[in-house]
Formats: C-alpha cells, sequence, structure tokens
DNA sequence: CTGAATCCGGATCGATACTG
DNA sequence: CAGTATCGATCCGGATTCAG
C-alpha cells in the first residue's frame, strides 16, 4: 500500500456510486432514453394514449423510421404497451406502462432543471465563444 | 391481490411542454449530458477536485480526447472550471461550479431510478427477445 | 394507417502518434 | 502530466420506397 499523496476530497457527496463510480446505473438509462427521440415520445405518452400517426404530429421532425425504431425500444424495455388492433385500415395504440410513468417524473426533473439554468448555460457557453473564438469544441 | 385494474385511468400530468410538447428544454439537456461520457465525469467531479489524470482513471475506457472533449464541453456550459496550474511538469485542477453541483442532484435522480427499475426493464427486455426472436430493434 | 427495407451522409467515438 | 492531431470504424438518423 504505497502512501502516495493524499488527495483533498471532504466534498457532501451528493451522487457517488457505491463506492466506486462503476457508473452505477446511471448509463443504462442514458442509453436509454437519452437518444434523440425516446423522451420526446414518453412526454407525449404521457398525456395519454397515443396511436401512431398521433404520435408522429406530436413529435415533429421525428421521421416513421425513428419513430418506429423509437416505441420499439421503448415497448421492449416494458416502458410503453403496443396494442393492435386488427381493424382495416389498422390501428395501434401505444400507452405508457407504470414503470413508464414513473419515468415522468424523472423527465420532469430534466425539464425544471434546464428551465432553471436554461438562462445561465447560455451565458457560459457565449462567454467561453468569446473567450475562446478558435476552440474546436463545437 | 385485488383483480381488476383500479382504473388509473386520470393520470396527471406530470409533465407537459406547456401546450406543444415543443421540446420543453429537455432535449437541451439531454444534449448536453446524454453523450457516453459527460454524467460520469460530472458524477466523479461531485467527489471534489480531480486532475486530468485522476478523472481518466476514475472514468475507466474514456480516452484522453473524450475526455478533453468532454471536459471542455462542460467547462464550456459553466459546470465545472478548469485550472491550469504553471507548474512542471503542468497539473490541471477540475471542479463542479455550483451548477454543476446541482446538476449532480438530476444525475442521483438517474441513478435512484435506475436502481429502482433495472429488474424490470431486464425482465422486460428478456421477455420482449423471447417473443420477438428475429427483432431488428438491436 | 402502420410499418418494413434500403441507401447514405454526418456525427461520434476509439486508437495511435506526437508535443510542450 | 496534459494535452493536440489525425485517421478510421461504427453508429445514428433522415429520405425514400415498398408492403400489408
Amino acid at each position: 500500500m504505497s502512501a502516495g499523496h493524499t488527495a483533498v476530497t471532504t466534498t457532501p457527496p451528493v451522487v457517488s456510486c457505491g463506492e466506486a463510480h462503476e457508473d452505477c446505473g446511471i448509463r443504462e438509462v442514458l442509453d436509454r432514453i437519452g437518444d434523440k427521440w425516446s423522451v420526446l415520445v414518453v412526454v407525449e405518452l404521457a398525456q395519454g394514449v397515443r396511436r401512431f400517426r398521433e404520435l408522429q404530429r406530436a413529435v415533429p421532425g421525428i421521421s416513421q423510421r425513428m419513430l418506429t425504431l423509437t416505441v420499439r425500444r421503448l415497448e421492449r424495455d416494458g416502458l410503453l404497451t403496443r396494442t393492435v388492433h386488427p381493424t382495416v385500415p389498422p390501428q395501434v395504440d401505444y400507452e405508457l406502462t407504470p414503470i413508464g410513468h414513473s419515468l415522468t417524473h424523472l423527465v420532469k426533473a430534466l425539464a425544471d432543471w434546464s428551465a432553471q439554468h436554461r438562462d445561465a448555460l447560455a451565458r457560459a457557453r457565449h462567454h467561453f465563444d468569446a473567450a475562446h473564438p478558435d476552440a474546436d469544441i463545437r
């Protein structure tokens, strides 16, 4: 056990993945809802049952392909149910499961945080860009 | 087990982006912390001040390039500060700003949700994969 | 209406080598 | 130690077309 230098770390650990950062499970969540469309679909479904077209209209910009993939993945993870009505023309209803609904609370926390710090973030970014005109960050 | 669903018909709109889904600001947040490494870096920095190498060791798997890009972006958004000590060899300290710290609460919510539903998600996925062996979702 | 299949451009990420 | 630069693989996502 080589002593080495003792790092100064006395900060109230709001988050700590057990002892090691070990990922916790944060990555798991973000891998699921961190994509471009999942949360938007979840937000819309938080309002109630939606059909495929309704979802597509409610989430402007999403392509059929992406909507299909998104709802399929959400279904796979048990966050929503997919109900096919054997009618013609076909009708498919999507609805959040209880777990999916519990996720909306998380999304709300995200939205709240965003609303609260949006201005500060924008200012910080503007300040940084002014100080580093030729930064290749973005 | 009480039979019959207790008809949660009227679900309280936990999240709703005003009238239109209009994105709220959820996408903004996810565009920032939804990437592969940001939250892991934030989690590590939640423990205290860290140097570049310390961060890299604390987040196994991250490359120098990705760590550099990640901390630069976080700095740009005002989530952390970067302090260069004019010593030799060079030493650079990274530390969360108050805003960055406030983000850790959000991350904790994510971790909690993940821990709480991880099993259910895994079961749902397993069940789905068994029912759809040839689904091209993943 | 709902969705599958295909093609393709861009973004992301990792590995490696080099610098101060 | 703390980066920067370059390259290539991979993935994500959009547009289009076809099908039940």
